[in-house]
DNA sequence: AGTTCAAACGGACCGCGGTCCGATTACATT
DNA sequence: AATGTAATCGGACCGCGGTCCGTTTGAACT
């Protein structure tokens, strides 16, 4: 559990407290049991606090707010999945041609997403995106473009890519247009082959 | 103000009462002002309920909720920016060729969409998209991709083309990775240029 | 005008996210 | 072990979005 921590940190503002620290593992542990037994939506602050034994107020000094604290959990699930694209089998993981291996990421992503939703829209805060998820989708598409070859604003192709992997713009069209999953796949494919190609 | 119904609606439910009309206009008009005088941020339903001189109860029957009536608000300044799009000089109204059109709307989305970030946030509640401001940006897009006959999945492909063009989107590439807007306007427009051109 | 009733009203009420601050406690120093 | 102190703790408290329900009211009918 204790895996911080997630940035080097050069270590030197005064060490933490051990109570602080166990309360913190505790608080954590608490919340990824009580999303997974009842959705993170039906998870309010206060349950968290209860079921780790500490105080409200200990729940937010360590992760500032729910969306902080649902996006530690998310944390917590996208590592296997970073995982399976870094090491994993081809065509997601390495081994397979870059143009498959973003086609199966396309595909990987959106049912990830889809599949752990409420996860995803509890993490996501009016305010700033969760930086170390956002991150890494990120870096791996462009790792992947410039393998392609690709020329042009690398970083800013990367994110207009992703953008429509993102789960509000799903929730639109699985949940609203009723668009059939494998048509959406499809027609994000198309445009990264248009992407590329050119 | 009264600019119901705003779709057609086969006029056969029993009448809205007097009283209930006059209430909407009145919460939508306390609403706008309240808005452009202290920003949507800063706006709460009772402030609304208050300057209009009606119970809270009343404004969340008309709108629903803080998003649906923040949407509503969006509707009003909304309409403007369509109007210039759809009848305004080119090249983002009509006159100009498809591929110019589409270039400028996006650099015109964009600076819109960033100058009334808090009322677009406030209108994007967690749940569902406001129908009616993105089904027109999408069908315009829709309608300047045959134009330049692009095959496949049109409207997939525009709500690709719009993604990136999404609120969170661009906060995060402005506000958090500080990068220049011009560079964002001509990234995305060199993606539509790829997308287009194959 | 009087009667009726569905619809609209409005403010008390609820739950939750988030803050505050006096009490508590881990750790360093002597 | 005793002391000092800065960080941590925790629960009372706040404001806001949203709901509920007893009361009021517009309008259709007689």
């Amino acid at each position: 559990m204790t895996d911080r921590p997630l940035l080097p940190l050069a270590g030197q503002g005064p060490r933490e407290r051990s109570d602080a620290a166990r309360n913190r593992d505790a608080v954590l542990a608490a919340a990824l049991r009580l999303v997974d037994e009842h959705g993170a939506g039906a998870v309010t602050m206060e349950s968290v606090a209860e079921a780790a034994g500490v105080g409200k107020g200990t729940v937010f000094r360590r992760f500032e707010s729910r969306t902080g604290l649902f996006a530690a959990v998310l944390d917590h699930s996208e590592a296997r999945w970073q995982e399976s694209v870094i090491s994993g089998p081809p065509p997601l993981g390495p081994g397979a041609p870059p143009l498959e291996r973003l086609l199966a990421f396309g595909e990987s992503r959106v049912t990830r997403t889809l599949s752990h939703a409420e996860l995803f829209q509890a993490a996501t805060g009016s305010h700033r995106r969760a930086y170390p998820v956002w991150s890494f989708t990120s870096l791996h598409v462009q790792h992947l473009l410039r393998e392609l070859d690709v020329t042009g604003d690398i970083p800013l192709l990367a994110a207009a890519l992703l953008a429509p992997l993102e789960l509000p713009i799903l929730i639109q069209q699985v949940h609203i247009e009723h668009l059939p999953l494998p048509r959406i796949v499809a027609a994000w494919q198309d445009l990264v082959r248009r992407v590329v190609i050119a």
